[in-house]
DNA sequence: GATAGGCGTTGCAAAAAACGCAACACCTGC
DNA sequence: GCAGGTGTTGCGTTTTTTGCAACGCCTATC
């Protein structure tokens, strides 16, 4: 929509945090740019960015106008959406930002079954970190957010949450396999490997061990996912996983995955939702109604 | 804002319903207004317009369209408000569509301890009915509903409600004016003055009347507030008011309200609010909160 | 302490967009 | 059938926006 371009101008000057840089982006003079600037602030009768000798950056009003920009900018998506949606065809672009416990392939699958259906919709999935999340919510950088263990959620509108205990995963030889349930106290004897604590397994298990009294040995520590995959683990080591993050193809890998005792490591909860007072594009809130039964079919 | 000028352009279209009489009222040619509506439907994709040959016609695409536009709109206004109060300086305007009930001195006693304190804050008061003054949110023609015996509340985001008592107004030389209490039998043996059926308390005398199988003899019946004040009744004619519609001089012109028994007329409610999912304007919040507070001091 | 390089801003001419005018094709009601 | 209403389009003109260049200001660096 042209007509509300100079709202994205103001959001690239924002983010570029200099008119000249938002103009490189943009393609245009930064006298152009400055101009359309100096024009808002006319019309609004305030400034809306301060000006320093290295740039600009966005005023108090100017907060307030650049929240009214982006929801403006993602409600007009929304209509979108939904007029497209009158015709039958379902079409738009769905953001989601979700904790990496949401990406050992259920979310990709959830993508590619909806997409067998819509082909319309394009999708946009973001790996982010447990706080990172509803900060992308509140920028609209992100439609929908799946958190595992949250830091706080006082912009988030949940419309599912799904309780998802810790599994420690191992070879089906190793001598705590035939267990029905571990206490931590049990896995610490043996090395681990770990995630870095920005995961939510990791921090659970790091508040527990902590509580307890106990010395997590991580042989070896990493976020990298590929790597956790391909790493040719020693029979006697052990992994912590929950229950959606967990390969399919487990059995077929001679491993094993035990619960361990929740009086040890409390179970977590994954929190599925949108920015509070949001009204989702159609192709977005169908999505998250096929997630949410999804999640809901296969392990509520 | 000159950017979202498109948008008014669509809303005055849709009112007029035809792009010649829009061109008129937005002072500019009908090729050029026409030519704004095709650019903005071709960024659509979508006809937003059905065009007739007597005109044009909202499509259900255009609906959206336009109830996003309406949100946009206000939602401006309330940013502006927001900024403009971060300097200290209130500004704005507060549009109010209220029953008839509340024209009697009360809103306007309201506005004006409001304007003494915010000058720069202009009002638009609109009398409608009960039934209209829902819709006047919906269309974003008003920020606040205040209304005695709605008809429906399903858009409408209620603040504050007041019970209301009816009450029966007669000279105080009248047989019934030394009563506590009156019922309706009593009432209706005396020449009756009454609003039209469109009043709330109108509207709740004649079910009750049907109800109890009495006949009201209206000697006087109109809606205009001027008429009814200044028609000099005889004294055993009787009127009814709700209390916030009683002139503060009541007992000076030699005028007693007595409550009607609420087993034969029930009390009705004041709704105040405003349109479900709205974020009002700064003035317009302060003076929801200025209202509301001094109903509940003086009737609470 | 001069100087190079970054910044926002402005004057001016060129390019682009919007506009008004007139005319066209279409339909309704008399 | 014809007058009066509608939406739409071609074209010349007007208004707006843009790009280019230059200015004044500040910071960092040598």
């Amino acid at each position: 929509m042209r007509h509300l371009l100079p709202y994205k101008y103001v959001e690239e000057i924002a983010k570029a945090g200099s008119i000249r840089k938002a103009a490189e982006t943009l393609a245009i003079t930064p006298s152009a740019l400055n101009r359309r600037l100096l024009t808002i602030e006319e019309e609004l009768g305030v400034q809306i960015f301060e000006r320093l000798p290295v740039g600009v950056r966005l005023n108090t009003a100017g907060e307030i106008l650049l929240e009214h920009i982006r929801t403006q900018l993602s409600d007009l998506e929304r209509v979108r959406s939904q007029i497209a949606d009158l015709s039958g065809q379902r079409r738009g672009s769905v953001s989601i930002a979700a904790s990496p416990e949401l990406m050992g392939g259920f979310l990709a699958n959830e993508v590619r079954d909806y997409q067998k259906e819509f082909p319309g919709v394009t999708f946009k999935v973001q790996e982010k970190f447990r706080g990172e999340i509803e900060q992308a919510l509140i920028e609209h950088e992100a439609d929908i957010g799946i958190v595992y263990e949250p830091l706080k959620l006082a912009d988030f509108q949940t419309i599912y949450n799904l309780q998802q205990p810790v599994y420690c995963i191992m070879d089906k030889t190793h001598p705590l396999a035939g267990k029905k349930q571990l206490r931590l106290y049990e896995c610490a004897e043996f090395p681990l490997i770990l995630q870095e604590t920005t995961w939510g397994v990791r921090n659970l298990l790091s508040q527990s061990a902590i509580r307890l009294g106990l010395n997590l040995r991580a042989v070896v520590q990493s976020d990298a996912r590929g790597f956790l995959i391909n790493y040719g683990r020693e029979p006697e080591q052990l992994s912590f996983e929950i229950p959606i993050n967990l390969p399919v193809d487990l059995a077929a890998k001679n491993m094993v995955a035990v619960p361990l005792n929740p009086l040890d490591v409390p179970e977590g909860f994954i929190f599925v939702g949108h920015l509070k007072g949001r009204t989702l594009p159609v192709a977005a809130a169908r999505f998250l109604e096929q997630v949410t039964t999804q999640m809901a079919n296969r392990f509520g």
